[in-house]
RNA sequence: CGGGGCGUAGCGCAGCCCGGUUAGCGCACCUGGUUUGGGACCAGGGGGUCGGAGGUUCGAAUCCUCUCGCCCCGACCA
């Protein structure tokens, strides 16, 4: 059977239209970065707050959120891993005990002083009660693993109790200088996971398992291809002996790290003192590892996708996958003919929603609904139900159709799992474009002015080269390549010895 | 913290330079009507201590001083 009867696109709009749009959305050509702020407030995904650099998450970012983080804690759980909860505040002296670990988050702490306000004496208002000043200042953890070490040392005695495999949901506080919504925020929501190892092997066996699943949720979830990597030492997670890294491509040519896996070696356990007895009763320090992805995967997957007309959301994470608009607006009729495809839907796991609305007018939906992003929408007029169709309009490719309302259920089902591949494929066809080699420093400044995109260069393997460029050209080095695709030569900017292939990028 | 810019209705802005009726416009909102297959139209209506404090003046959104906040660009970073 042939559900395609007509095949139409609504790219051509007319000249009006387009200048109501582009006072709506600036369009990525002009300006990118106005362009992603437009997207967040007005696909309704966050609000700015009152508090500096902190923003609100609205009902549609936190749909995202909350579908992106049900996927990895399925992941987590497949993997062994169970869920704890620990404090939000740490005592100031817990930071100070990994030197290095200090040392990266020292400058960016919101620390608690006092525990009380009071009537301002001088006026009207409260003020700090300055005899509530607490002996031990706290800080608001910008990371966990020194609360979660120190309670380790609790937990472990022996090497039955290992490994030890617990991921928390929580928030961070890293008090930031610039903050942008989603990508960079004083306040932001993440997963932590923080494992505890008998061996070095294990350890990193585990930092390595977890680098593989961001990278496979990155790709078959978000649609977002990522490049694996570690880290050089410049760029490693304060504490870390080693940090795995998904690098993502934005449409922009900038890259964006997606997540990180950290092998913290023996750091920590050694910082808090944290041992276990092998079987021959011998004290050993443990191994130990952290991972973690943000709300900043939501920025990620903002840039990958949305174009300018608004978000584009991937299927699989989408709040709302499938709406149905009734033409011109609900009737008894049609409601009944939306509900019973609803229904459908719904007996197979699709997330669908009725536009019950009946003051604003189709087309003013339809703009709506692609700047939300919906994957899928479904329109219902009289015109349709003569011939027992609807209208499928698609928001990846904006392509739309006539499909027959009998078996609908499973072309939708089908059209959803192309979107989400199609909008892979695109993604990943801009990325694999936009990954180039240089042979020398003048080639790495042009690509990246020109181009964009990842730039693959010999890297003699110290942090003084890695420097160097970044002064010059503003790009960093995002990862190592792992085959060492560019063998053995001479550094491009040092012009020294080089056995290390890496990616250069410049990255939000 | 450096360099730019901006604070006037929920949002976007004009007015300020050159002080002078009741502070205005677009979108949004409310009411009524006509409409309704790609962002409807007409009519009526509500909403403002002009970021805050002080000063100059008969009179301040407008001039002066101080202050608070925000945005963009850099350094920092997931």
């Amino acid at each position: 059977m042939c559900h395609y009867i007509r095949i139409s696109s609504y790219r051509a709009i007319n000249k009006k239209q387009h200048i109501v749009m582009a006072k709506q959305i600036t369009p990525r050509s002009e300006n990118y970065s106005q362009w992603y702020n437009d997207i967040v407030r007005k696909a309704g995904l966050a609000d700015k707050s009152a508090v500096r650099g902190c923003m609100v998450i609205k009902p549609l970012g936190y749909g995202i959120w909350e579908n992106m983080k049900a996927q990895l804690d399925i992941m987590f759980k497949e993997t062994g891993h169970v869920n704890a909860y620990f404090p939000l505040f740490i005592p100031k002296s817990f930071l100070s005990k990994e030197a290095e670990h200090v040392e990266g988050f020292a400058k960016e702490c919101a620390v608690i002083t006092h525990h009380r306000l009071m009537n301002n004496p001088d006026g009207p208002g409260v003020v700090v009660d300055p005899t509530a000043k607490l002996e031990e200042e706290l800080i608001v953890r910008p990371t966990s693993e020194t609360i979660i070490w120190n309670t380790y040392k609790d937990w472990i005695q022996s090497y039955r109790d290992l490994p030890l495999l617990i991921n928390q949901w929580a928030n961070v506080v890293r008090w930031e200088m610039r903050t942008r919504p989603f990508l960079r925020t004083t306040e932001f929501l993440w997963q932590e996971g923080h494992t505890a190892h008998a061996t070095s092997q294990e350890a990193i066996e585990e930092s390595k398992l977890i680098h593989e699943l961001y990278a496979r949720f990155a790709e078959d979830y978000m649609a977002m291809p990522v490049i694996k990597g570690a880290k050089t030492a410049n760029e490693r997670f304060a504490g870390a002996v080693e940090t795995y890294t998904i690098e993502a491509l934005m449409q922009d040519g900038k890259a964006l790290q997606a997540g990180t896996s950290h092998y913290l070696g023996q750091n920590f356990a050694k910082a808090f003192d944290v041992t276990y007895s092998d079987n021959n009763n011998k004290i050993e320090h443990v191994w130990a590892t952290s991972w973690g992805v943000s709300t900043r995967l939501i920025g990620g997957l903002i840039m990958t996708h949305s174009d300018d007309e608004g978000l584009v959301i991937p299927p699989k994470l989408a709040p709302t996958q499938v709406v149905i608009v009734p033409i011109p607006k609900p009737s008894e009729e049609i409601i009944k003919v939306a509900e019973s495809i609803t229904e459908k839907l719904k007996n197979l796991g699709i997330r669908v929603k009725i536009d019950r609305d009946d003051q604003k007018r189709p087309g003013f939906k339809f703009a709506q609904y692609e700047m939300e992003g919906v994957p899928i929408r479904l329109g219902i007029g009289k015109r349709d139900l003569e011939k027992n169709v609807v209208e499928i309009a698609r928001r990846d490719t904006k392509e739309k159709s006539s499909v027959d309302i009998e078996g609908i259920e499973k072309y939708i089902k089908d059209l959803l799992d192309e979107i989400q591949n199609n909008l892979f494929s695109k993604a990943k066809k801009h990325r694999d474009e936009h990954i180039s080699v240089a042979e020398s420093m003048e080639q790495l400044t042009q690509i990246l002015d020109e181009k964009g995109g990842f730039v693959k260069a010999l890297w003699d393997g110290t942090t003084e080269t890695e420097l160097a460029v970044k002064d010059k050209t503003k790009a960093t080095i995002r990862c190592i390549d792992d085959e060492n695709t560019l063998g053995t030569g001479v550094d491009i900017m040092s012009g020294k010895p080089a056995t290390q292939t890496v990616l250069y990028a410049r990255s939000y």
